[in-house]
DNA sequence: AATATATTTGCAGTAGTTTGCAAGTTTTGA
DNA sequence: TCAAAACTTGCAAACTACTGCAAATATATT
């Protein structure tokens, strides 16, 4: 086997999984430990991924600052997901809805948490996909063009037939009084679903959306199990959400 | 043999196979390792492949970088995504594989062209939401990581209840013997739903897979209604093809 | 056709790379 | 803090690359 093809399959392990350990590299290479490290060392010094001890990471992973893509208030939805991340178990079956919110709550699974995921959002499936040790099911439907996430009956019908233990779910507005509303009814209709079919429903929600409303409904806040948000637990913009017997992260 | 002659086949192995050892050509060209390696020097000169130690890669798997999505034959691939094009008609319902030929053909859809379109791949329905006028429907399913497509039972069972005018597919290997054949089982079970689920089956296909064969078998060619290479249609390559009931593109 | 000129090819010796191993040092995580 | 794992360095063996040269082949000229 050539170097350069050695060094390619090395880019690409990197890039599918975010991260490798350079004694997997070596046996699945075929070669001694000593051989992956000098290949690790050059790519690196060729910035095609980032060396760290004991194996590599690509260079998207090591980059935490936040990147090109400006999502509004990125800062707190990744404090949000950090946070939610706290109810995952191994051998959890989870379902993340989308919004970028959730997207966060995605590229920050662990590598190593094992977990069997439903989504309807395809840039949340793109990056289930690179996690190792996440099985990903995506619930067909016709996809919306601008959430880029399936809807419509097929999707209600596929959500029917499943209970995952947690649903990770955004909204576009919520209230105590009036729950968790949309712009959208077809929205409504598939997170409705969404909510059915997990046994709890986890809302990641940034600050700015409490206490707001829309036209459409899609459930009162009592069928909601736990609310994540960016903001301490003891902050008062969450009193009047502490009274509806809603755990709060 | 001449030199021409010679070169022209080490350029050939090299876009084949991405890769090629000095000590294989020597031995399938008949010529000493010195010979192979000044014509590999000079090719490199040319900026036709790229010499390394040991060997020589192509172009395209020379430079690693994972941003650079280099696709294999990519012109010819838009060149049979642009044949297959002529197919489609206003509100025609067809599904559309995996795959990167797949993949351009999505990519080069009108954006006036209004179509309902079922599609199983992460990549090829992100593209397909970039064009207004089509309906974008994925079909869910257990999502495989390196092909990016949605897979297993329940994807399998989705594609029972459809029946599109055009399905559009790809393959692994192809031959006019064994038919068509994959790598991989599960990949077979769901193209195998893909076609049952297609008044009209369409195959796309490059040249350099035509007289090729893997383990495990799609399905025969006579299931076949249309195959896009691209080739001249009378080209002598296709002339197994043509006795084969197949309308060739 | 015969000769001169240029190119190509294979060989041998030398120079340079790559690889795996071993000994010693550093980092990591409990 | 300690033990395990990972890293560094130097080295020898195997492999690959380059150089110059002579024989073989091709091309051009008379």
């Amino acid at each position: 086997m050539l170097k350069e093809e050695r060094q390619h399959s090395i880019i690409n392990e990197v890039e599918l999984h975010n991260r490798v350990l350079l004694t997997d590299l070596a046996e699945k290479l075929n070669v001694s430990i000593d051989t992956v490290r000098r290949d690790v060392k050059e790519l690196d010094e060729e910035n095609l991924l980032v060396k760290v001890h004991g194996g590599a990471v690509s260079l998207g992973f090591a980059n935490h600052s936040p990147q090109s893509n400006n999502v509004y208030a990125l800062d707190k939805k990744i404090a949000i997901a950090k946070k939610a991340l706290a109810l995952l178990r191994n051998n959890s079956v989870i379902l993340i809805d989308g919004g970028t919110t959730c997207l966060e709550l995605a590229k920050l699974l662990p590598t190593n948490l094992k977990l069997t995921c439903f989504t309807l959002s395809l840039p949340v499936a793109m990056e289930l996909l690179r996690k190792p040790n996440v099985e990903t099911i995506f619930i067909g439907g016709t996809l919306s063009k601008d959430s880029q996430i399936a809807m419509g009956p097929s999707a209600i019908h596929a959500l029917s037939e499943i209970k995952v233990d947690y649903s990770f779910i955004g909204t576009g507005y919520v209230d105590t009084e009036f729950g968790l509303t949309e712009f959208d009814w077809d929205v409504v209709q598939t997170k409705k679903a969404v909510i059915n079919a997990s046994k709890k429903a986890v809302l990641l929600c940034i600050s700015e959306k409490l206490n707001s409303q829309h036209r459409f409904k899609t459930c009162s806040l009592n069928v909601i199990n736990t609310m994540v948000t960016e903001l301490e637990p003891w902050d008062t913009k969450l009193d009047a959400f502490k009274n509806l017997n809603i755990q709060i992260l």
